[in-house]
DNA sequence: CATCGACCACCAGTATCCTCATGCTTTTTC
DNA sequence: GAAAAAGCATGAGGATACTGGTGGTCGATG
C-alpha cells in the first residue's frame, strides 16, 4: 500500500511518514498541489493524505483535478475546524477530514480504516481514466464510450478518432491531423476518409447526425469535440 | 440527461458538476434564482438540484416559480437540517432534500433515484418543447420547423439561428450576438454570412421574403422574430 | 475450404456553407 | 431635400462537408 502525504510543511509531512512507514506502508511525499498531482501520475498511489493550505495548487483544487478521474480515499488535513470548511472538503470529494494538531495514532487509524473499506470494495480494480464531455464518458483504459449511461460500440478506428479528438476537447484538428496521429502515416490529398469515419461515429453518438452535440466540425478548418 | 446545478457557492457547484459528469450526466451550472430560470428556460433540464439559502431569488422561491409550470425533479439542497425547513421544502414542490454536508457518491444516488422515477413514469415524453409564432411552430425536440403545418426543410445552421431568434421572440439580437451564441466564438468583422443564412431562412418560411412575417430586422441593430 | 460478417477505403453525387460583388433601402449629413 | 454613408438584401460560384453505395481485406465459423 502507498500513501501520498502533502503539506508545505515539511516537518509535518515528514513526522506522518515516520509514523506511516512505521505501520509497513510505503510513502511518497510532495510539498504543493501541483507536485502531488504529478507523483500521482507517475506512481501507483492507494491513498493521499491532503493539507487543504498550500501554496501553487491548494489541497480542495487538487483534489477536484484529482477526482476528475481517480477515486483513490483522501483523507483532507486542515487547521481550520469550521463547518463550512469541513463541508466544502467532504462535498469536494474527502473521504475523511482530520483537523491539525492531531493525534498521530488517530491519524494512523483513519488511514487503515479508509484503506479497509477501499480495498475491499474492489475499488482498486476500479481505477480508470475517464473522459467525460456532457452525456459521453470515454474510458480511455478499457476503452468503452459510454452515452448517458449506455455503452456504445465504436470500431477500433471510430474509437481511436472519438480519443484523439476527447483527449484535444476544444481543440480543432484537421483531417489531415488526425489521419497522421491515428494511422501514423502522411495522408493522401483528396481522400474523404476522415469524414465518412467521422459520419459513423456520429451515427453512433450523437442523437441527431444532422446537429451534432458533440463532434463539431469547423468549417474549413476540421473536427472537434466539446 | 441534463442536471442543473444552482448553489451561491461556485466551489460546491464545480464539486458537484465534478461527479455528475462522471456519471455521464450533462450539467448545467447556475448560481441564483433567477439565473437558473433563464437556464431552465433555455434548455431541456431534466433534474435540478438547488441550494436554498441564496442571493437575488432563494431556492424556495425559485421552486416555486418552476412549479408553476413544470414538474421535473428537484432535489434541494441545505445547511439547515432542521425539520421546519424540510417541510417547507418538501411543500412547496421538491422531491427530495439534502443537508450539508452531503456525501457525493449519496447525492448523485439519489438523483439517479429521482430520474429513475421520473423517466420510468413516463413524464419525459410531455417535457416537449414547442415554440409557437402566428403559423410557425418550431420543435425543439426533433428540431422540426412547420409553417402552417406544412414541414420546413431547414439546414443545420439555419434552424439553430431560427430558434435561436425564436427562444428570444421579440428580442432583438445583433448579427454579432447571433455568431457567437450559434458558432460558439468569436464573430469577424465584416462578414455579412449572418445575412445570407437569413434570407435562405426568409425564402423558406416567409410567403414573401420582400415583407417578411416574422423574422425582421431591425435596422442598425439587427433581427427579431415576431 | 467456402462462407459470412465486420470493418475499412474509396468514389461520386449532393447538400451545405461561405465569400464576393453588387444592388437596394434607410439613415445621416449638409 | 438631395447627396453621401451606412446597413441590409440578393445572386452566383467555389470550397468544403456529408451521404449512399461498392468492393476489398481479414478473421471467425461451420
Amino acid at each position: 500500500m502507498r500513501i501520498l502525504v502533502v503539506d508545505d510543511d515539511r516537518d509535518i509531512v515528514e513526522s506522518i511518514s515516520l509514523f506511516l512507514s512505521a505501520e509497513g506502508y510505503s510513502v511518497l511525499k510532495a510539498f504543493n498541489g501541483l507536485e502531488a498531482l504529478e507523483k500521482l501520475n507517475e506512481n501507483t498511489v492507494h491513498l493521499m493524505i491532503l493539507d487543504i493550505m498550500m501554496p501553487q495548487l491548494d489541497g480542495i483544487k487538487t483534489l477536484m483535478k484529482l477526482r476528475q478521474s481517480r477515486n483513490i480515499p483522501v483523507i483532507l488535513l486542515s487547521a481550520k475546524s469550521e463547518d463550512a470548511d469541513k463541508i466544502l472538503g467532504l462535498t469536494a470529494g474527502a473521504d475523511d477530514y482530520v483537523t491539525k494538531p492531531f493525534n498521530p495514532s488517530e491519524l494512523v487509524a483513519r488511514v487503515r480504516s479508509q484503506l479497509r473499506r477501499y480495498t475491499s470494495l474492489g475499488s482498486i480494480e476500479k481505477e480508470k481514466n475517464y473522459i467525460v464531455t456532457g452525456g459521453l464518458a470515454i474510458d480511455t483504459e478499457s476503452k468503452t464510450v459510454k452515452l448517458d449511461g449506455e455503452k456504445v460500440r465504436l470500431t477500433p478506428i471510430e474509437y481511436k478518432i472519438l480519443e484523439l479528438l476527447a483527449k484535444n476537447k476544444g481543440r480543432v484538428l484537421s483531417a489531415d491531423e488526425i489521419y497522421r496521429k491515428v494511422w501514423n502515416e502522411e495522408s493522401v490529398v483528396g481522400d474523404n476518409t476522415i469524414a465518412v469515419h467521422v459520419r459513423h461515429i456520429r451515427e453512433k453518438i450523437e442523437i441527431n447526425p444532422k446537429e451534432p452535440r458533440y463532434l463539431k466540425v469547423v468549417w474549413g478548418i476540421g473536427y472537434k469535440l466539446d
